[in-house]
Formats: C-alpha cells, sequence, structure tokens
DNA sequence: CTCCAAATTAAACAACGTTCAATTATTAGT
DNA sequence: ACTAATAATTGAACGTTGTTTAATTTGGAG
C-alpha cells in the first residue's frame, strides 16, 4: 500500500496536534489556521484532512491531549500527599498551575464546542469526569460512612466551584490583587465545602 | 446633513445588537455573521462598519446588553426579598434562570474576547463587577461588622464558584440527573460559604 | 435650486474551512 | 523487473468570512 512519505498516519496525527498546541500556546487561539498548522508540521491542507475529518477534529484531540497531560501533573503531584484532604488541596493548586501555564490550551478545552448540536464523543467526556472522580475518591476516603451521591454531589459542586474561580481569573475577569489572589479565593472554597461536608 | 434613511445612527446600532442577539438566541454564536445581522435590519455590512468598529465592536455592545439585562432581572426579582441570605440565594437562582433562559447569550459574554491583547473597556469591567458588588452588599449586611477586604474576597469567591457551576452545566460538561441539579449545586456552596463565613 | 456632506451600497480583498481531481510514490502480483 | 493497483499528497477550486474603499445616493443648508 502506497505509503509515501517518512510519517505514518498517527506519526501526522501527532506531529499536528502537536504544532496545534504549540501554536495556541504561544500566538492564541484564534489565529490557529488549519493551512498554519499543516505547513508547520511541512504537508499541505489537503493532508490534514486526510488524517482528520476538520479543523474542529484536531481541536478535540488537542482538548484530549491538554487534558491528558494536566490529569497526569495532578495525579504525580498528589500521589506523595499523606491525607485526603491535602490531596484535594494538591489537585486544585496544581489545576490552577496548569491552567496558568497553559492558558489558552486550557480555555480550548472549555471554549471549544463541536459545531451545533453535535454530541460530544464519549472519550472527552471520561476524560473531563477524571477530575471529578479523583476529588470523589478523597472525600470518600475523608468520610467513608457518607454516602456515595452524596460525595459525588459534594465533590461536583466544590470542584465546579474551583474551576470557576480558574477560569474568571484567567480570563482576565476577576478583579484580582492586592490581598485578592487565585489561591486564597480558592482556600476560603475548599475550607467551606470541606467543613460543610464533615459537620452536616 | 444628509440622513438618508429611516433611522438614526443609534436607531441602527440598537437594531443591529437586538438582531445579533436574536440570531444568537435561535441560531447559536457559531453561524453569526456580519452579513446577517445588515441583512436582517435591511442594510448592507458596509453600514454595519458605519456604525460598528468591527464585528466584535458589534458583539461587546450585545453582550453590555445582555449584562445589563440579566443584572436588571436580578436586581428586579432579589428587592422583595427581606434578608440578605435570602437575597443572594434569589441572586443566585436567577443567575442560573437567565443562563438557563439564554445560554448561547450568557456564554459569549464570557467566552468572547477582543482581537489579541487589547485591553477590554472600562464599562465592560465595571458591568461585570456589578454582581459582586450586589453579593457583597448584602454579605455586609449579613456581617456588618466584617472588614471590606473579608467580605469582598468572600463574596468573589463564592459568585465564582456559581458561576463555575452555571457554566459546566450549561455547556453540558456536568453530570446532571438522578439527584443531581444545578440549583442542589449551588445550594451546596452557597450553604458552605455562608458557614464559613458567619462562623469563622 | 444647488451643492455639500453624510449615508449607503456594491465590489473587491485576503484568508478561512472544506472538497476533489490530478499527480506522485509505494507496494503486490506476476 | 515490469506492471497494475493503491494509498498519500498536492494544488486548485468553492463558497463564505471580516474588512476596506470608491462610487453612488440622499437629505438638508444656503
Amino acid at each position: 500500500m502506497g505509503r509515501r512519505s517518512d510519517h505514518s498516519r498517527d506519526e501526522i496525527r501527532e506531529m499536528a496536534i502537536s504544532a496545534a498546541a504549540k501554536h495556541v500556546e504561544t500566538e492564541g487561539y484564534q489565529s490557529l489556521t488549519a493551512r498554519k498548522v499543516a505547513s508547520s508540521i511541512g504537508y499541505t491542507v489537503g493532508t490534514l484532512y486526510h488524517v482528520f475529518r476538520n479543523f474542529d477534529d484536531l481541536i478535540m484531540h488537542m482538548n484530549a491531549q491538554t487534558i491528558d497531560e494536566m490529569a497526569a501533573l495532578i495525579q504525580q503531584k498528589t500521589r506523595k500527599k499523606r491525607n485526603p484532604e491535602a490531596r484535594i488541596r494538591a489537585m486544585a493548586e496544581f489545576y490552577v498551575q496548569y491552567a496558568t501555564d497553559h492558558p489558552d490550551r486550557w480555555r480550548l478545552v472549555f471554549e471549544h464546542e463541536a459545531p451545533r448540536g453535535l454530541p460530544t464523543p464519549a472519550q472527552m467526556k471520561e476524560r473531563r469526569d477524571v477530575m471529578f472522580e479523583m476529588v470523589a475518591g478523597n472525600l470518600r476516603d475523608l468520610s467513608p460512612e457518607r454516602i456515595p451521591q452524596e460525595v459525588a454531589h459534594t465533590a461536583t459542586a466544590l470542584w465546579s466551584g474551583i474551576h470557576g474561580i480558574c477560569i474568571l481569573a484567567l480570563t482576565g475577569k476577576l478583579y484580582l490583587g492586592g490581598a485578592f489572589s487565585m489561591v486564597k479565593l480558592i482556600d476560603t472554597l475548599i475550607d467551606s465545602v470541606l467543613n460543610e461536608f464533615r459537620t452536616s
């Protein structure tokens, strides 16, 4: 079967995804273009469409890689922590860390959507749920007697809240400065929710 | 001075903003186009550019109107409430209400950004801060002895958290169903933060 | 009634995502 | 080794986008 260049389809996919990620990191999402991605890996748009269904497909794969990267970082950094509460706090700390270090890639994960109405692929949902399940797991360790529903509910509320602070801060829609900081805001949220979780 | 049609510049601006808002509400943001807006108010793109600096400018004005609408709704609905806590809860309730009723317009407020690097106009910042200040005001009424910095800090954490739940839910990135609901998640957050605020 | 200035249009531009026929390179079969 | 089949890659095309500009139309002032 006539393979032509030095790269397999999968290699080209990876090259394209990496090139797109690098572009988003340095130049932002708005200027990302199929032709730019293609030419930056030494190919033509046509080849990109031979390997991805469309431009949104490329972005989704890039988002998947972003989530995997972030999840790996968080898992690695929280493994060391001894108790559940410390792990949750570390999760939040390194979530903010990653989001701050790669703001545009991280935003794209949440702001990109496939053309109107198309359902989100199951693998994407699973990837997003990983975070919530990590929080829930630690909450369960914190209070093993609580029923799973309550645990999941609290985990969702807490992690969504942290995400809210994170996205507002990173998109410049939050007044920060003086005694205000993302970390302190998140600490307040964690303190509040964990206290409520333990005492209610 | 040769005014030509039946509409003044300001009228055309308003017509365009309304038409854009209507389109976003019914068809979503992705398909919004300068030409569509223009032709739907009986004009040509050129006229749009005679009245707005560019397409982003039109969207920013539309976002400003969205915020004003939402703020007006919330103010109206919370005025009736007697005590500060009830007002905060009502604020969240109708924030979710508005976001649910106009998901695409509401998302656009947070996801749109002017071409890379350009600063956000001051009027936009002010509009966004209105919400935080409402929450802070009620928190102050709740505990008048607290120093303003703490009050503002708690208000920011709480409202950002609510926003986080809201945006994840409305973009389909949150598992909802069964006993899970936006309202319950938000109640949990409010319970937690208010308890912490009172007792710490 | 004339003329000026403002409003409006139509056309053009480069760039976008996407498609597809044509071309090039690679493998499989004889 | 030669040919036929097959896959990869290209380049050009299409319609549409935001944006600009020259030309046209219009209304009011003198």
